[in-house]
RNA sequence: GUCCCGUUCGUCUAGCCAGGUCAGGACACCGGGUUUUCAUCCCGGCAACAGGGGUUCGAAUCCCCUACGGGACGCCA
């Protein structure tokens, strides 16, 4: 008798819910129901630099809209938590130290400084960069007395210094990597928190995990795990790397050239089930073919065998499609009525508008047009109204920092958002009456409207992100783009001006 | 740069593991029909096995090489 099938989904609470974690917890809750077993998710928040309890909130919500349920969870407790990493230092801390008294981990002292120039040398000699293990052969001593002295420390996981590693992966067979390619991998970082490899080896073990089903990203760092479960002693389950979701330019799905945020897709109307059958058919395809199929459905015949590997590209143009065949093929109209009144069209979301509608309007009448770019994915643009009293490529310009600076803001409000305006003025040396009339084209297509900071704070960041993107576009097409050696260097203008970017 | 993973119409894919149907379907696009417009719907069309070498009577399918794409190379996950 095999093993119950126990799979998990291992978010990190850093940013924005998105799209690609929707799609592993697809593929591990098909799989984990098909074989009559159970899904965990466990939280990733072993950067305490990073993450936030509002992210975690945010993507437990967002796996919720869409549909996808775990059996043991944050929110759901199992017989295997604490499933919040953070509450699982001290299990972490213990298993290190068995590492430490096995041999198989050892303290390291050296800088961030140190290490960065180890790297660069390497590299320039076409070197893997890895660690040099200098701080392998400390005595324990040593070790103790510049401990006691206080001096900053990591504890790294030893490598083979020869042979290769091999494991197999459930999709792609035998997969060889040689040890020499492996780095000494941190596993407790000098804040006492354990890495993400220690981590999750740990708790996937801990938890009973049974077939790990995650990104393709990870296969190079799975010696590192798999090194991991033979020091502890413990058997490896079942890897399986799945595809990763790609941009049309089929690099890995970033938010720069798609929305990737799961509630993009919510406050552009599209209904969560549709949005989990096009992930379903993104690398799959069920075996008769069928293309509009339910989680139900998905999971009563899904055969993880059947997974294809080449990495898929994200089509918003089939996921629109798709969209209009469930409304007008699966819902009937009372559903449609009542699934739009749930998404925008509710006293809720009016009453957020109303203050900022009422002086603009003498009848109900005017309300449509006056606010119907709230309820728009985005708005149409205009080329005269979008280019305007400025250069047109100076538009682009400033379209394109003030993305950045987007992307910075931590919590989303009226507040910030103007003193963005504010700082974005002052640093391209206008006034905030000079640059608004192109923003308020941007985000609204309109000449009249509501006013631009309650719009935006309205709208959401996803919405407005995606009207950047549309205007950038836009000017692209009208020849008033940045070229790739402009963005280069308006990018280091921007470092030098506002900071560093964030993504 | 090094290592690893991948590669069927522009896009998502079926077929591959167990070689043998004009390489099938869907989106997009183009054309036609239905429709007072548009959309929907229906019909039709366009369009792919990355390249080379093997194995074989026969290769999209098995093997090797090359090219291209992607990922990893953090005290991020």
């Amino acid at each position: 008798m095999t093993l119950p099938v126990r799979t998990r989904i291992a978010p990190s609470p850093t940013g924005a819910p998105h799209v690609g974690t929707a799609y592993m917890a697809l593929f591990n809750l098909a799989f984990a129901r098909k074989n009559e077993g159970k899904m965990i998710l466990r939280i990733e928040d072993t950067d305490q630099c990073r993450s936030t309890h509002g992210s975690e909130v945010a993507i437990l919500e967002s796996l919720k809209w869409l549909g996808i349920e775990w059996d043991e969870g944050p929110d759901k407790i199992g017989d295997f938590g604490p499933y919040r990493q953070s509450e699982r230092k001290e299990i972490h801390a213990n298993h290190i130290q068995i590492l430490r008294e096995k041999g198989h981990a050892y303290p390291c002292f050296c800088t961030a400084n140190r290490l960065k120039e180890l790297r660069s040398e390497q590299m320039s000699k076409k070197e893997t960069p890895r660690y040099d293990g200098h701080c392998l052969n400390l005595t324990e001593e040593e070790i103790e007395k510049r401990i006691n002295d206080g001096e900053s420390f990591v504890i790294r996981l030893k490598v083979p210094t020869e042979g290769e590693c091999c494991f197999t992966d459930e999709l792609r067979g035998e997969v060889k990597i040689n040890w020499n390619q492996i780095d000494h991998q941190v596993l407790q970082k000098s804040d006492g928190y354990p890495t993400y490899h220690l981590a999750n080896v740990v708790d996937d073990h801990l938890m009973n995990i049974s077939h790990v089903i995650r990104g393709e990203e990870w296969i190079s760092s799975t010696p590192k795990h798999v090194l991991l479960y033979e020091y502890f002693g413990w058997n490896t389950p079942i890897f399986a790397h799945l595809p990763l979701l790609r941009n049309p330019d089929k690099s890995k799905l970033s938010k720069r050239k798609n929305p990737t945020g799961i509630n993009y897709y919510k406050e552009a109307g599209f209904l969560p089930e549709v949005l989990l059958n096009y992930l379903g058919m993104m690398g799959y395809t069920l075996p008769d073919q069928r293309e509009i199929f339910s989680l139900e459905e998905l999971t009563q015949s899904f055969d993880i065998k059947r997974m294809s590997l080449g990495g898929p590209t994200f089509d918003l143009e089939k996921l629109k499609w798709l969209n209009g065949r469930y409304l007008r093929e699966q819902l009937t109209q009372d559903e449609v009525v009542r699934r739009m009144i749930d998404w925008k069209i509710n006293s809720g979301f009016m009453k957020k508008i109303i203050p900022h509608a009422l002086q603009r309007l003498e009848s109900f009448s005017d309300f449509i047009p006056l606010t119907g770019f709230l309820f728009q994915d985005y708005p149409k643009l205009e080329r005269t109204s979008l280019i305007g009293k400025f250069e047109a490529s100076y538009a682009s310009k400033l379209i394109k920092v003030f993305e950045w600076e987007l992307e910075k803001i931590k919590s989303w409000n009226r507040e910030e958002i103007c003193n963005l305006f504010q700082n974005l003025a002052e640093k391209e040396d206008k006034k905030l009456k000079e640059i608004l009339p192109l923003f308020f084209q941007v985000i609204t297509g309109e000449h009249v409207s509501l006013p631009l900071f309650d719009s935006i704070e309205i709208l959401g960041q996803d919405l407005v992100r995606i009207r950047l993107r549309k205007a950038l576009d836009f000017l692209t097409a009208e020849g008033f783009g940045i070229s790739k050696k402009g963005l280069k260097s308006l990018e280091k203008d921007y470092r030098l001006k506002y900071g560093d970017r964030i993504d």
